[in-house]
DNA sequence: GACACAGTACGAACTAAGTCGAACTTAGCA
DNA sequence: TGCTAAGTTCGACTTAGTTCGTACTGTGTC
């Protein structure tokens, strides 16, 4: 065989800065539950934020902001909730700004595999 | 370590009997969406659905009425029909019957790891 | 204090999905 | 021929979720 693929980067998780605000109020790992997981992630726009979290993170969390997605802030609002409720994203309010990170962890020990098919997936056909 | 667990037994499938009949309309492996799949799976009763064909499965295909799912025909016609169109269950018609069976080697083929979450899913918390 | 800014909360309008009764279709069988 | 059973289709209703405008909250800055 040519060349044989790597096993399964997928992502990488930055470590986490000392001294950070409290999280917001959130499921506990073991209150995670797979059909609320499936259905906050059966959103494209969903999708696209966790997706870009994994893959593209050029910090330990980020803002609404920083994923430039053109749509008005009160919808932004909601699915950042939403993610965060479902237990997807963990979020920390600094100051004015509320930044999240996926909460890879958690996910990796109740649904292994899950995160590493939102970082295989692309928005388009395919 | 005093035993390892298995890597992942997960669940079986049974071979394809020949000579059956043709499947009823359903998307191409390639044109499988995750974001489809997951919102068909994001519900606790279609989550049973593919749990019990995944680790119950008595013949290579079976009927609504083996489920033996509490609700009526009309219902159960419009989740075992989301499933169908999702690409996660297959359904062929006989006579009177219509079966159903989880499409597990084009699932696996695109989203490695999938089944084994819907295998390892409980219905009640946890 | 006054302002700008990041983001939330609320609520209304809309859309998608679930639930299910009733009527229909079709195969098998007596 | 007519019954029965498995399942569909249709339509009505209900529920849940999305979208987004507007008003609001709290922080930092001048």
């Amino acid at each position: 065989m040519p060349s044989t693929t790597p096993p399964a980067p997928a992502f990488r998780t930055l470590p986490e800065p000392a001294g950070l605000p409290e999280p917001l109020p959130e499921p506990a790992v073991e209150d995670l539950r797979l059909e609320t997981v499936l259905g906050v992630l059966s959103d494209p726009l969903r999708l696209t934020i966790v997706r870009k979290l994994l893959l593209e993170s050029e910090a330990f969390d980020h803002t609404c902001g920083w994923f430039g997605l053109d749509r008005p802030k009160s919808s932004l609002t909601h699915h950042f909730k939403a993610l965060r409720e479902a237990g997807v994203t963990r979020q920390r309010q600094y100051g004015l700004e509320r930044r999240s990170h996926v909460r890879v962890a958690d996910l990796e020990a109740r649904f292994p595999g899950l995160l590493a098919l939102v970082a295989a997936w692309t928005p388009d056909s395919n």
